[in-house]
DNA sequence: GTGAATTGTTGTTTACTACAACTTATCTCA
DNA sequence: TGAGATAAGTTGTAGTAAACAACAATTCAC
């Protein structure tokens, strides 16, 4: 590669200028699954006729399609709509304790395949990469000729050093300094990236999800292992230094609470737990389906009082979420959404009672909204990501 | 202005391109104080021919000028350095409950005059409006013909709506939706800025003082008032939806504590507090500059008690500001900075004992480093955030 | 004092977007 | 049904900004 300007670099040339808009108007047509060339002009306040030719060079690039516009009724030229290509693929990974889940998705976020293998025991990293690599192998035979896949993303359930993609520590699946992106690579040979699952949901949810639209959110996901969160601030993924912000699932609410496995006493997620929930509602491990309808029918006084236990802990997490964070929109996932649910005004009412006034005034809770989706289409992203934001290195 | 494009837009054109490196310019130099054309062309990525160009028509608009560097004992032609202009002013002000503080700041955050004009009483808006519009007149009087004030920065000390500068509360001047910005404009007619006082402190932390080159960090003040706190993620102010982002001080640390201002139980400010630590000093309020001497040395037991208990309730807002926002630097400033001091290694400990190995590696706790003038510097970074961000918009 | 190294300067070239004029497609209303 | 209005795609030209290359200036090393 001869040219040595890439964007790290903080002047813009010609080049970079032309990076900058291709990847601008792609990214548009990503998000919104499709839209008409004259909105894109409008969003980006570049001339028609720059329109035309950076659309026309994303078409040459096979990375968009032109199509025409359903009637509008109003006067004018009828603008085509721009839609996502299909041919541009990304591998979506996300490791589990008792499973590996791998998709097929398409820019705009569409899940294609979704393929899960499912672990006897809880898998080494060997097992893991090996299953991996196969599924992948197997989705790739399967693809049409003029089909290519940009990467694969993997939304690991653990502490990922972003960069080189080490997995710190991954507690449920028992890995620790583990080089999953690396070894992944050298099996699959494609480009891999990884972060944390929350932090994966968190861009998921913004940008197709419960989150559009909104600037600045949370998100808070209950799972079997904890409580884990992503921070979206001006539309970014907030990571911190080294890719671990969005801990919500160990900051304080019970100083006087129990032991985490992190060290720390009262952490959010030792006191809000799916265990404590289930044993509530009377029901086994493997019934976790039916936890969500037992929260909404609050089938018992015990589990009642236990969601009542855990929403006033949530509560207090809450409040120090938003005073730090003043986010827009706050979305639960997992058991966290059915916390939520079971009694929106009683939660947001115990979040008002200890927040600043204004701070409340512009803020939603909600409910995730894509579902079992969430992690496919976010680890997606991020093998999307060198696509979007440097369309002139792709040619389909 | 003919040309509708601004920066709010999503593309980029030429007139763009420019401004942007332009800006990018004149931040280094502003940032640094000074540095050589080598230099920047280095850090811009820019074409040594096209820094010429940028410098020399920074340098017409007297926004920079060039001298001569100290010898360097490397071969070559020696490279000029670029200072910030010293033509460019901003106003800077910082109203409290007994006095109102206005500086003049030249580029570089360099403090030229500073004029504390006292309150006999607890002012309401209209006097402390007089009160500094009359002694930025005072210093607009005296200033050469060739200086121009670019615009007012305003640090106050409450919650500031961003866009129309509406002061909605400041608690402790007792001002509730206060158009401060627009009272002061309709006086000096010039633009003015208004924002929190800690996020203004962050910022000026982190471009001159403890967090210069640190992308990700925190500052925590300690006031007579109680404890503000600002965020910095990738090198930006992280303010929320309504710039109310950063209240560290209305965090849960203790849910079985007194009960704040705001009304919710066992906040950091109500527990870590400079009233009981001058208490146990034996001091009155008014000694408040002896206070720091006084936590150093461990005057007296109940002192040395006190600040024990107090450390331990910062160290739990700590752990869960680096749980969500794994920072790569924590800044204290006021009394917490004394907090620090008088025991690092102790505080460090505490915090480390609450929070996931890998987000304490890289992590450091320091005391500000910009004294009296962070306010003043922060409150006029504001003011020149339109010049630095659109010097084409500029001639001096 | 000569050569190597680094950087400023200048004239030319290249690339990208804006602009203007024209064309196309749709709706409205007589 | 057709003229006019409106909106938007298309095309050729122009303008602007940065890259490039060659040269000049300055310093150090030996």
């Amino acid at each position: 590669m001869s040219n040595q300007k890439r964007s790290g670099d903080l002047g813009t040339n010609a080049e970079a200028q032309r990076r900058r808009n291709l990847s601008a108007l792609l990214r548009l047509v990503h998000e919104s699954r499709g839209l008409q060339r004259s909105t894109l002009t409008r969003l980006t306040g570049l001339n028609r006729s720059t329109v035309s030719l950076l659309v026309n060079e994303l078409v040459d690039r096979r990375l968009v399609y032109e199509a025409q516009s359903d009637p509008t009724n109003s006067v004018g030229r009828p603008s085509p709509t721009v839609h996502p290509g299909r041919n541009a693929l990304a591998i979506a990974v996300n490791p589990e304790v008792d499973a590996v889940t791998v998709g097929l998705v398409g820019l705009g976020g569409i899940v294609q395949h979704r393929i899960r293998h499912s672990f006897a025991a809880l898998p080494d990293v060997h097992s893991a990469i090996d299953a991996t690599a196969s599924v992948i192998d197997q989705l790739t035979v399967a693809l049409n000729p003029d089909e290519t896949i940009v990467g694969v993303g993997v939304a690991m359930p653990g502490l990922v050093r972003p960069g080189d993609g080490l997995v710190r520590l991954a507690p449920h699946l028992g890995w620790r300094e583990v080089p999953f992106a690396q070894l992944l690579h050298d099996r699959v040979m494609l480009p891999v990236a990884i972060a944390n699952d929350a932090t994966v949901g968190v861009t998921a949810e913004h940008m197709f999800g419960a989150g559009r639209g909104v600037d600045e959110m949370i998100y808070l996901n209950g799972g079997a292992s904890g409580i884990g969160g992503g921070i979206i601030s001006a539309s970014r993924n907030i990571g911190g230094i080294d890719g671990y912000a969005g801990e919500f699932g160990h900051t304080s609410v019970n100083p006087t609470g129990s032991i985490c496995e992190c060290g720390a006493v009262g952490c959010l997620q030792t006191e809000v737990r799916r265990d404590r929930l289930l044993a509530a509602a009377g029901l086994t491990d493997s019934q976790n389906e039916d936890l969500d309808v037992a929260i909404i029918e609050g089938r018992s006084i015990e589990l009642r009082t236990e969601v009542a236990r855990q929403a006033s802990f949530l509560a207090i997490a809450l409040r120090n979420a938003i005073n730090i964070l003043n986010p827009q929109s706050i979305v639960f996932g997992g058991f966290l959404a059915s916390l939520l649910a079971v009694d929106p005004k009683r939660l947001r009412e115990a979040v008002r009672r200890q927040t600043i006034e204004s701070s409340l005034d512009r803020l939603t809770l909600s409910g995730a909204q894509l579902g079992a989706d969430i992690l496919l289409v976010g680890a997606a992203g991020l093998a999307f990501e060198p696509l979007l934001s440097d369309p002139t290195a792709f040619r389909l």
